[in-house]
DNA sequence: GTCTATATTTCGATAGAC
DNA sequence: GTCTATCGAAATATAGAC
């Protein structure tokens, strides 16, 4: 169902994904994204017969598996190191367009279908809380860390990781993966002196 | 230019705030706003001729200016201990409706007049940074931290506090403030086991 | 498959009665 | 001050030519 059918259906999921999870689902239009592809809009409708609805649930599913399966590898191939894990995830995040979860279940939700909102909702709560919450459990049998709660620390971890993407103006290449970084250092090690 | 000139404009503000605080400005009807004041939409022009956007502009400039006043009150109230004023600035953002700078500089502000949008960033990176850097500053002279990077450390706080509230479901009074002070005991002294 | 043209709906805004 | 009624613009969606 996600599966794009051919190149064009791919090419629209990626330019409504950028405008949905950059404005959010009533902010985007579908002439924008008719644009973004070099269509016009009426076109869209051939390859998404739902229409705007349709659209936004198959960009956000296909956004969710994405995390999921990256996160998952992205923290596989980082080796046992934990702090490399950690590395891993905030890089993970820093070259990944930004999805910002509360607007998504506070604003766009509510406007499609309740069932389909309720499913993604699930889907979004669990395809980074699972990889996430498996990567700190290990690191606990390890004794490598010492949390009481798994749920707020894989929160906070992915609240802090997106961050590097709210920062304004212009910086060089790379500069989000190192703030990605040193927001993991500050987590790991804390603020306070010793 | 921000005062409520009496009670009615003042209860559209509140109600104004609530939606475009929680779904973003494209996504408020001002139908919406006046349903929940109890009035019809037609009305909401006799408090506020500039329309959608006046309305708009009103409630953020009001709720940065609280938000500024209410964080360098609840730290200065909070006493010479740093947790102390860190809780503190947890508890406030825990009784606050939740601010997404995020979605407003990168959704809200560019459907409005460039220069508004523009001074309305200013504000909004100004209200929050001024009060925490403040307070981080005179932490690090008393050598209670080591921060190198008072921005980041303070958009991580905020960040951090915030997203107290974007936990689904429903959960006992005072379960915000307790997840905010636990996420502040994380950021002060780190998940590292030692 | 993609287009033009248009129908339908929604929303911001205005006019004018009361 | 608040209402009803309505306008005009914009956006989703449909119909049908090519």
């Amino acid at each position: 169902m996600t599966d794009p059918v051919n190149e064009t259906h791919s090419r629209i999921l990626d330019a409504a994904e950028a405008l949905f999870m950059r404005k959010g689902y009533t902010a985007v239009r579908l002439r924008d994204v008719a644009d973004s592809v070099g269509m016009r809009h009426a076109s869209l409708f051939y390859y998404v017969p739902g229409g705007k609805e349709q659209l936004y649930i198959a960009v956000v599913e296909r956004s969710l598996n994405r995390h999921k399966e990256g996160l998952t590898k992205a923290i596989a191939d980082a080796g046992d190191d934990f702090r490399m894990q950690m590395y891993a995830v905030a890089d993970w995040f820093a070259e990944t367009p930004p999805v910002d979860f509360g607007r998504i279940v506070a604003s766009d939700l509510p406007e499609i279908d309740p069932h389909e909102a309720e499913r993604l909702m699930n889907l979004t709560y669990d395809a980074l809380r699972t990889p996430l919450i498996e990567m700190l459990q290990q690191a606990q049998a390890h004794n490598r860390i010492r949390l009481n709660d798994f749920n707020t620390a894989a929160m906070a971890l992915v609240t802090l990781a997106q961050s590097a993407h709210g920062i304004p103006g212009k910086y060089p290449s790379g500069w989000k993966q190192r703030l990605g970084r040193q927001l993991v250092d500050m987590l790991l090690d804390g603020w306070l002196a010793r």
